[in-house]
DNA sequence: TCTGGGGTCCTAGGACCC
DNA sequence: TCTGGGGTCCTAGGACCC
């Protein structure tokens, strides 16, 4: 979707339309999550401070994020895709991999008739990139945004795609373009008649081999329709640095929301997890993550609390901090009850103890009843 | 007065097991 | 006296994406 967050706004803000806007936080430590076409004429960008945004462009509007109507337009385009075509993959909020393999129609007027769903159904634009795999697809999407329509046909890759910089590759950012142009390497094409063997030598044998293959068009990742969320967490980054001593209080009281919240979060998706982590965020930017994994997956908030607490006893804390967050991963689904007994292909509880009598870890607990009677 | 929030995947070392 | 060869799980950090 282009400029997604914007233009949602801009559709209840019309008179807004032709001045620069940016969606963010305007104060402060806020930044720029999205900056419609006006905006970007003065250089506005994403993930840009909004400080950096109001110099670049003074009389840049803000507005505030609204993730629900986001949500709600996102839910709207998505089914507007799915009225022509089944197999989607989600690529967050405002990105689909669509398999237009199977779906009747010729190419470019399949492309028109998405577009044209997706605008009667929200109002909004989209860049459309059709290609043979999903590596040459988002890559085209790029190539005429705003409201653009690209077809990739063979003899497309070394015209359209190998004069483009390394970093439109979808999985290559600043630190591997960096690395690249360090080795004199700049464009997709020059990356293609790089020796494979060099890349390897940089880059590892798996990003190296994966670099070569990509800047040869190649890739052959199936469209993925359906996955398991493997985290949930929040985040905050504080007004102002706090101190560890000084400011505990008001520390603590946003550590045990951002727990609650997970916690919430967890339930409302009937999720457990086993895996606990706290990250924090100096003041000079330095990060650091701790996690702890517990024997029973929870989504109880004391309990996530505690091994949370636990977490940030390993950590030094001298400097003041900017930012707490709480991550859950080693998601289970709730119904699984993976904390029951488990079960013998009869359905009889399988035998506490087996022959050879096994240590059991202290934080096991007491051994429990061996049968509980449902 | 630089630098959000929510994710995924990969790597690498160490513990531990057979 | 000079130390195998698998495997899994846990932990920490980092790159990258939307």
């Amino acid at each position: 979707m282009d400029a997604f967050y914007a233009s949602v706004e801009l559709l209840r803000r019309p008179e807004l339309r032709e001045l620069p806007v940016a969606i963010g936080g305007r104060g402060g430590r806020g930044v720029v999550t999205t900056a419609n076409y006006v905006a970007r004429r003065f250089g506005v960008r994403s993930a840009m401070p909004a400080r950096k945004a109001l110099e670049l462009c003074p009389d840049c509007i803000f507005l505030p994020v609204d993730f629900d109507e986001y949500r709600k337009y996102s839910r709207l385009f998505k089914a507007a895709i799915a009225s022509l075509a089944t197999r989607i993959e989600d690529r967050g909020i405002d990105e689909v991999y669509v398999d237009l393999t199977d779906v009747e129609g010729e190419t470019t007027a399949l492309g028109r008739m998405l577009k044209q769903r997706i605008v009667d159904a929200t109002g909004l634009t989209c860049s459309i990139g059709i290609a043979p795999n999903k590596l040459l697809a988002k890559i085209c999407s790029d190539l005429e945004k705003p409201d653009g329509l690209t077809i990739l046909g063979p003899g497309d890759l070394e015209r359209r795609v190998w004069p483009l910089p390394v970093g439109r590759i979808n999985g290559v950012g600043p630190k591997a373009s960096a690395k690249l142009n360090g080795m004199g390497i700049e464009s997709i094409g020059g990356l293609a008649r790089h020796d494979p063997l060099a890349l390897i030598e940089r880059f590892g044998a798996n990003y190296g081999r994966w670099l070569n293959e990509v800047a040869h068009g190649r890739d052959e990742r199936p469209i993925v329709t359906e996955s398991e969320p493997r985290s949930r967490s929040r985040e905050t980054t504080f007004e102002r640095d706090l101190h560890p001593l000084r400011d505990r209080a008001e520390l603590s009281a946003i550590f045990t929301r951002l727990c609650a919240q997970v916690a919430q979060d967890l339930q409302k998706r009937r999720y457990l997890g086993r895996t606990i982590g706290i990250k924090l965020r100096f003041d000079d930017f330095r990060t650091v993550t701790r996690d702890l994994t517990i024997p029973r997956p929870t989504a109880d908030a004391l309990e996530i609390r505690k091994a949370a607490r636990a977490c940030l006893k390993r950590v030094r804390l001298d400097r003041k901090l900017r930012l707490l967050g709480v991550r859950v991963s080693a998601l289970s689904a709730e119904d699984a009850r993976p904390d029951r007994q488990p079960r013998s292909p009869l359905g009889e509880s399988l035998p506490l103890f087996s022959a050879v009598d096994e240590p059991r870890m202290e934080h096991e607990g007491p051994v429990q009843q061996a049968v509980a009677p449902e």
